[in-house]
DNA sequence: AACGCAAGTATTTTT
DNA sequence: TACTTGCGTT
């Protein structure tokens, strides 16, 4: 095997011998390339069987990417890479789930419940429970519950250290939540972790099984797992045959659970394992690699890691300094522009003749339809414009921390013409009219899941008000139970005995009648077709198109999704809605990105993780947004942060541009704003700045020696 | 039950 | 600013 494209400490990991492995090193340092390889080195040499490789990684765009790349360096074993298992650890015990979960009583057609669907179920507990919903939201109960199963506590082992009376609350709605769950035959992004831990502590026999089929495993990103997660690797691993790469600098999921811990202890956690480092960066250019350690210097805690590169100098840093969240971004604009346009240097406005490409209709027609922009408000600004003929668009990157300041930059990104792709926000999946249809999907696999009976039995109107739902949920609560599956048919007959008016009772019978008769559909049916039929019944195209624009949109909407559907053609539509259902259920953030479209390129710090681009701009980098307010009470919420920036600043190959305004609105009003501390630490003569950011960032000397919590404000 | 309007409130970050 | 929630009217 060719191994000539790795540096010594890489092939030493790659070919170590078998047992557990830690590769802990900085970014850029090739720790995604080496676990590749080592994948590759071990089918090769026969050391592991494919199938018994399961490789973890933090996204299914990452695993997706992982087989790409295995697929090549194997060429010599074609369909080896696509016999390892890999994916996140959601999808993959989501695969495992629908094996084995039937030993919990669940059954194995169970629906994943989104964050959106939990929070709905929680809110129909707090409402049964009447409890004051202003003092306890859902959205409270929703992460505390997720904490205690990250944690692997179920309802009577709940101990989250909470003060009286939220304690009680909480045991009390997590406790009926769990049972909803379990009657909806419904498992929650954590329930997906927790309950194969637990499936695996209580049946021997079925650990076994996936110990004796997985006999390698190797995780990404082993800095950002979660107690639960590293219940499973130690389970399955039996403390051997693991290899994991990561950075403790770079851990920055600490809210959603992540311990940090995991990756500091594995020496001891897995004795006898072999510890690499790697210290040489391939990324960045020596500027920018000085830059970042400046950062994650603030964080005192972190492990000390050596880091160097070979790699030029490069160019100065740009730091800018603009009036405001406008001004930034068509700072960023600017500055794309003249690099895609091949000049290094500024770019002079074009008068409108002469622009290539749009005509100013397109554009204000385009900036209307985006953000309502008015005639004479777009007429007063002069932004630059991109060249019809330009470079390719896909090295320019945009990073920001919270979704929110898209905004300003898409609004500047359409006047200029500048192509563009947002990863994250709202997403397609998340639209109305696709959750509506998505949700029928699930009714028609699954009577018993209130929250999609919820969304749609009155969507379109039927005349079912919240009400006369109560009583439906009321009667499928009480009617029979999961253990014995009652078929949709037989539930009909029972349910005309139900009590609700007369209108709504027809309505309801009518409702659940047509549910029947798409669920009768042969298997010899497949999904698009089901689907297809299921929208003339629903009467949805109807329904959506009302005549207006909007409405246009959100049936073209509805006909993407059957062009999703269309990869499930070839199975029967049952196994074809379940698949596409977890399929939409466990999507990444970054799983959107569509590799081929030439465009710039806008997301969240989080999303950016693992990736790397020429030229990145990392905007906003104010007091309380990087870091952010609310992260500023607590120390490790801080620290966090600071690994945050740390990660932004290191996605940067060749170029980097930090970019911060004086003033930005928030809730919709001006507020003037302080330049983020982290911007303190630069070295002053490896930057370019631009605004009088020099001025404004350096003004006083003597905060060298402060901490990170002692430099506000 | 459905619709419209007004007030109030919220933004980290995501599988 | 923008979205959700609640209230009042039909
Ligand atoms: N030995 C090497 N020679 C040349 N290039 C390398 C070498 N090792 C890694 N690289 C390149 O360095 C870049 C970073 O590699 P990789 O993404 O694997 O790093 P990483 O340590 O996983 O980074 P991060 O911590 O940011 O996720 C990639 O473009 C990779 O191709």
């Amino acid at each position: 095997m060719d191994l000539s494209s790795l540096n010594d400490r890489q092939k030493q990991a790659v070919t170590a011998p078998l047992g557990s492995v830690l590769v802990l090193a900085g970014p850029g340092s090739g720790k995604t390339k080496t676990l590749t390889h080592r994948i590759a080195y071990l089918i090769e040499k026969r050391l592991v069987h494919p199938e018994h490789i399961l490789a973890l990684t933090f996204t299914n765009k990452a695993a997706s990417e992982m087989r790409q790349r295995l697929n090549a360096l194997l060429a010599r074993l074609p369909g080896a890479a696509e016999n390892v298992t890999m994916g996140t650890f959601h999808s993959v015990c989501a695969k495992i789930m629908r094996k084995e979960i039937t030993v919990l009583g669940y059954g194995n057609d169970f629906v994943i419940f989104d964050t959106d669907d939990q929070q709905k179920a929680i809110k129909e507990i707090s409402e049964e429970l009447q409890l004051d919903t202003k003092r306890f939201p859902a959205s409270l109960f929703s992460a505390l519950i997720s904490r205690a199963k990250n944690l692997l506590q179920l309802p009577a082992e709940l101990n989250l250290g909470l003060e009286s009376p939220l304690r009680e609350r909480l045991a009390e709605v997590y406790s009926r939540y769990q049972d909803s769950l379990y009657k909806q035959n419904a498992l929650d992004f954590d329930d997906l972790l927790m309950l194969m831990v637990k499936i695996f502590q209580n049946f021997p026999k079925i650990l076994a099984k996936y110990q004796k089929r997985f006999t390698y495993v190797l995780v990404d990103e082993y800095q950002d797992t979660n107690p639960a997660q590293y219940a499973l690797l130690k389970m399955l691993s039996e403390h051997r045959n693991l290899f994991v790469v990561g950075d403790d600098a770079q851990s920055i999921y600490g809210f959603r659970g992540s311990d940090i811990r995991n990756i500091l202890s594995f020496e001891n956690d897995f004795p006898e394992s072999l510890v690499i480092k790697l210290e040489q960066n391939y990324r960045s250019t020596r500027t920018i690699l000085e830059a970042a350690q400046k950062v994650i210097g603030l964080n005192p805690e972190q492990k000390p890691k050596t880091l160097w590169t070979e790699n030029a100098e490069g160019e100065k840093i740009t730091l800018a300094e603009t009036e405001d969240e406008r001004a930034e971004a068509e700072f960023v604009a600017k500055k794309i522009v003249a690099l895609a346009s091949g000049k290094s240097d500024e770019v002079e406005y074009v008068p409108e003749e002469q622009m290539d490409g749009y005509s100013i209709l397109d554009r204000f027609l385009k900036a209307r339809k985006m953000y309502g922009a008015s005639l004479n408000s777009f007429r007063s600004r002069r932004v630059p414009q991109l060249p019809k003929k330009h470079d390719s668009l896909k090295e320019f990157c945009i990073l920001y921390r919270t979704h929110a300041q898209s905004r300003a930059l898409e609004e500047v990104f359409i006047e200029s013409s500048i192509p563009y792709q947002i990863v994250g926000g709202l997403k397609f999946y998340e639209r109305r009219e696709i959750k509506d249809m998505l949700a029928y999907l699930r009714l028609v696999l699954n009577f018993r899941d209130l929250v999609s009976l919820k969304r749609v039995i009155n969507e379109p109107p039927r005349g079912i008000g919240d009400k006369s739902y109560q009583v439906i949920r009321e009667f499928i609560l009480k009617y029979g139970n999961r253990d014995k599956e009652v078929p949709l048919k037989d539930f009909r007959a029972d349910f005309s005995e139900i009590k609700l008016q007369p209108r709504a009772w027809q309505a309801a019978q009518d409702f659940f009648a047509m549910l029947e008769t798409i669920t009768e559909t042969p298997a010899k049916f497949s999904l698009p077709e089901l689907m297809k039929v299921m929208v003339v019944k629903i009467g949805m195209e109807k329904f959506l198109r009302d005549g207006s624009k909007q409405g246009d949109a959100r049936w073209e909407n509805v006909e993407e999704l059957f062009t999703v559907a269309e990869k499930f053609r070839n199975m029967p539509w049952r196994e074809g809605a379940q698949q596409l259902l977890e399929e939409v259920a466990l999507l990444s953030e970054i799983d959107s990105k569509d590799e081929k479209k030439d465009a710039v390129i806008m997301m969240t710090l989080h999303s950016a993780k693992g990736l790397e681009f020429d030229n990145v701009f990392f905007v906003g980098l104010e007091e309380g947004i990087m870091p952010h307010s609310r992260s500023l009470l607590e120390p490790n919420e801080l620290s966090e942060e600071v690994r945050l920036a740390y990660v932004g600043l290191t996605r940067a190959r060749k170029r980097l541009f930090l970019v911060y305004a004086r003033h930005r609105r928030i809730f919709g009003n001006f507020q003037s704003t302080q330049p983020s501390r982290f911007l303190k630490v630069l070295p002053r003569e490896k930057l370019q700045f631009f605004g009088s950011a020099d001025k404004t960032v350096y003004r006083s000397d003597e905060e060298g020696e402060l901490t990170v919590e002692e430099m506000d404000y």
